[in-house]
DNA sequence: CAAAAAATTGAATTTTTATTCTTGACTTGG
DNA sequence: CCAAGTCAAGAATAAAAATTCAATTTTTTG
């Protein structure tokens, strides 16, 4: 994996966990995980990301994961970005015991969801079932759930204590 | 309706229907439809509105409409800014005749959509039924069809002619 | 109504971000 | 192995956006 690569992937989980302001504030933190660059660099990374600064609830601002590919004249998601919008945007919660990973979403959603889950076809996943607002996949094996588990807690945002 | 609000609607409008990348622009496009103002006013407003600057596909640069408010500690959407992220990014498209609108959206995604469109109340509806990738709504009358597909329409961005 | 409080606005300024330009490393094909 | 080409990166700079502050308007309330 080229440095390049690994800083843009550091990115992206550093955003995902703690509000970033500036460039330079990434900046900081890439340093304090041994990573050293500039501001332009950073410029760069974060536009070829498609990483977005979001106004955030009071006064602020901080960066957030992207989301969405530009097509032709609008908007269009698919794929793993489809998917990451949804986790993070209707995903309440996952929780999970043994083979079986439960994923809640906000009413209406588990449907949706399920779908782009499905699309994926990951190894892990031996099927799926939605409700309305959540999703039963049945895993490969206890290890593939802690897997599944850990990534989409991932996506969503920090639920429990840090 | 306030000069503010009016202006912070046309802000709405104009970067859901064409591509402007700087704050400056958009003070041009506002003085076109006979709204003046300046950049630090809009800087205020877009901040409010939650709107975002995306990296497009080629290079640039562009405002989006907004999709999100921040909670406590992660992203949540609610009430008309999860109706307005829902057109966006998985409504294909709308169409009707006489008292029934039909909004088509990427499969699995009627549900979650309809149940936001039955969140919001609208007094046009009389009622809404979502398969998986379809809704039908029974509007109040053909005019009242009439208006929601255009606000719907223009929500989801340019499909047909200019 | 009038006075006080709150909100809105723009000019100027500061802060932040994007880009340009250059350098060096790494690849590739001859 | 060398030249030409590509890519990544930073320094400096240009550009854009956010904020501060003072002035004005709007709203509230006594």
């Amino acid at each position: 994996m080229s440095a390049k690569q690994e800083r843009q992937q550091k990115i992206l989980e550093l955003i995902a966990h703690q509000p970033i302001a500036r460039q330079e504030e990434l900046s900081t933190a890439l340093m304090d995980v041994g990573i050293s660059t500039t501001q332009s660099t950073l410029s760069k990374d974060i536009k070829e990301l498609g990483v977005v600064k979001v106004p955030d609830g009071e006064g602020g601002f901080r960066y957030q994961v992207p989301g969405a590919f530009i097509g032709t004249d609008r908007l269009v998601l698919q794929g793993e970005n489809l998917l990451r919008r949804e986790l993070q945007d209707f995903v309440v919660g996952v929780d999970g015991v043994d083979l079986m990973l439960v994923v809640k979403t906000i009413t209406g959603h588990a449907q949706g969801v399920c779908e782009s889950i499905d699309q994926m076809s990951w190894p892990e996943v031996v099927g799926t079932l939605a409700g309305e607002n959540t999703i039963f996949i049945l895993c490969r094996s206890p290890e593939a759930r802690m897997n599944l588990e850990r990534d989409i807690q991932g996506q969503i945002g920090d639920t429990g204590r840090t």
